[in-house]
DNA sequence: GTCTATAAATAGATAGAC
DNA sequence: GTCTATCTATTTATAGAC
């Protein structure tokens, strides 16, 4: 329970997490997360047993930024279109990061799709997260098919984000964040 | 220019597409393609001089893969309407694969944009190409912003292939196919 | 708790026999 | 053209001194 210590695994755990997303979860190595650090290779066993126990660390560190973020958009307003409109705007406010390595949770969700099935459950763990707050705005707005709605409005942030970064497209990620801003307003305009 | 060397370097190229896909790119080792093709791994240096070498054949022969099918839409009716719908049926046609692994074009270009530059470019063709058919299509329709529909129609796409892959959620593919085809009906109903 | 040295496995790539 | 043997670098992970 030493304070020194703990400093060093949250350390590991920041930089692991911007290597992660720059990166990728395989292309990055302890060598690299030891370079950022400047904490040496051998000793991240002291606070890690295995890579994965890195990345489940990693992940967890995003669950709650993502859930800080979330009661950031709660904060934005009183109504339920109010957050969701707050929501969406984390295209714009991410907008360099998203064009350089697309969407920290869909493209970590994409590479470990293709790994083992256990980092890829835990790596949906995200996506879940973000899928049941939206559901509850959009049942909050008094829609009958909330997680519907919370699944069409994930896809498409998702779908602008990988064109963007493809193309490197910051104006595609502008209009497109405007019509999805219109989509979320015609949703709350409209009855159930 | 010999019968059997071609048939060892298409088979090489066929091996690493499915790697490519079902795995990725950076965790496919030449061992991967040698047990998938019989073929011994210092033999793979006769044909690809590099292993990125094997990426661009792989990404060519995706670009042939895709022209073929851009063709059979083509085929599929004499209405530009006809064949957006027959284009947007892949993911109906290839549900399977993209509840397991994802789209290989969204996929790759995913993985690649956190890797060398030019690797990303290379891989960024295929979009390029799809993008520039759709937007042949809309401008038959007499679309003025023919390419944003492109980008829209493809965003659109991705973000449905990474949401089902993500949740492994085969109706969550049906539900939105219908959505974007109504989306593309419409569009083709409208003035200009 | 921290760090060095190193093990064990695997990666991409080469050399050269046949 | 084909294949075996091997090189070099890098990977995750461990052992053990301090």
């Amino acid at each position: 329970m030493g304070t020194k210590g703990d400093g060093n695994r949250r350390r590991i755990i920041e930089a692991a997490d911007q290597l992660f997303y720059k990166r990728g979860y395989n292309q990055t190595s302890f060598q690299d997360i030891s370079e950022a650090t400047g904490i040496p290779r051998g000793n991240f066993y002291y606070y890690f047993k295995t890579k994965d126990d890195i990345l489940g660390a990693v992940i967890d560190n995003r669950l709650d930024a993502l859930t800080a973020m979330l009661k950031q958009c709660e904060a934005a307003g009183g109504t339920p279109l109010d957050r969701l409109l707050a929501f969406s705007n984390i295209l714009e406010t991410n907008r360099d990061n998203v064009l350089e390595s697309g969407c920290p949770v869909g493209t970590l969700d994409s590479e470990l799709a293709k790994d083992d099935p256990q980092l890829h459950e835990k790596s949906r763990q995200a996506f879940s997260l973000l899928r049941q707050w939206l559901r509850e705005q959009f049942e909050a707005l008094g829609k009958a098919n909330a997680d519907e709605l919370a699944m069409d409005l994930l896809a498409r942030i998702q779908g602008v984000t990988v064109l963007a970064c493809a193309f490197n497209d910051a104006d595609f990620i502008r209009r497109s964040l405007k019509d999805i801003q219109d989509w979320i307003e015609c949703r709350a305009m409209n009855q159930a």
